[in-house]
DNA sequence: CAAGCTAGTAATCAACTGATAACATGTCAA
DNA sequence: TTGACATGTTATCAGTTGATTACTAGCTTG
């Protein structure tokens, strides 16, 4: 196989495996098993384990924004019709179809402490969406704020498993439906 | 010291440590250290370093529900006004003052694919806000998630650092300036 | 004083981690 | 054919990690 096309694969696997153990619970050897490839090649195809999460964390966040740009390309933009954030918030939907696409943002937003670098990146990527929302849309720093919060929820949600246990629970599993919108959660629930 | 003295002690210091590193990314040495003890000692006190932080997260969840049952206490209820719900936000902004107990949350809503209890544990403190939030204002399942969703912003905000860089990036500053409100933002960069 | 309990520490361990170095295999141009 | 380059692997290492064991000092009670 081709070295990028090797790189691919690993960074998909390597995509999962972050999704599930965060940046820190994740060792190079687990992203090699998945990968299907030995540890030392993964170590020295990324130079070290934060640059490998660097890359997988801006591919995440690069296909998010690339999600709402062409959304907003499509919809007749009007910032303050409350059905143009509802078809934005869709939007968001189909990447949940990708759960790890999220769970990769939600642990590099949080391993910023912990490796400054990506701190710096997840900064980076927070504002970018944000400014995305506000220059595209017009919409007012509060609107565009409660925009954001909403995926933060999902985000968390997902992290979470709450769509996977909302049975157990009828207090989580009504916040999931409020959150997801029934046919969102229906699909989590698959997934998971 | 007294065992239940010295075991304040390190739960104080295992939440600090725990705020900064997450759970994969704390070890029980680093907890040690920053209470002044043994390795050995934190680890035979609390057994395993999963119930260390399941105690941390314990208590960082009872401390957001004691306060917002003693701000619902305060406040005359009313579910349908928005000063209502900005004097509750305020309340949780009295939290901030503790980082450590937001971030320790954050990180235990994260944790839970990596150690299953303490998913159980956090999707138990969710549902138990969510739950506090509907039974004590009487709000509807729309108005609870968007408050939820405006705390899960806040501690996403917190875990990037992104009031302490609100200077070196416009954008992230609006974002955090709206989202903290301008006199909560000054504190939180003070403190970083 | 001696026996036992409490509050700790030092020493140690096996497993794991990220990283490096050395080696193998295949392919393609001169 | 041979040499160089690309695509990998095996072997290895030093540091870290969570956890266990064995030990010690101080207090208290009979």
């Amino acid at each position: 196989m081709s070295a990028p096309e090797r790189r691919e694969l690993v960074l998909a696997a390597a995509s999962r495996a972050f999704a599930r153990g965060g940046y820190a619970g994740t060792s190079t050897d687990a992203v090699a098993r998945e990968a299907g490839v030995s540890q030392p090649y993964v170590v020295r195809m990324f130079g070290t384990k934060a640059e490998l999460f660097r890359e997988v964390f801006a591919r995440a966040s690069q296909a998010i924004q690339d999600t709402f740009n062409s959304e907003i390309d499509k919809l007749v933009v009007d910032a303050e019709n409350e059905e143009f954030w509802n078809a934005l918030g869709m939007a968001y939907g189909e990447l949940i179809a990708d759960r790890d696409l999220l769970l990769v943002m939600m642990h590099g937003f949080t391993a910023g402490s912990i490796e400054p670098d990506i701190g710096a990146q997840a900064r980076t990527c927070m504002s970018q969406i944000y400014s995305l929302l506000r220059d595209r849309t017009g919409c007012t720093p509060e609107r565009a704020r409660e925009f954001i919060a909403q995926g933060m929820l999902l985000n968390t949600l997902l992290a979470m498993q709450a769509p996977e246990h909302a049975d157990e629970d009828p207090a989580l599993g009504e916040l999931s439906a409020c959150a997801f919108g029934s046919q969102l959660l229906a699909e989590t629930q698959a997934a998971g």
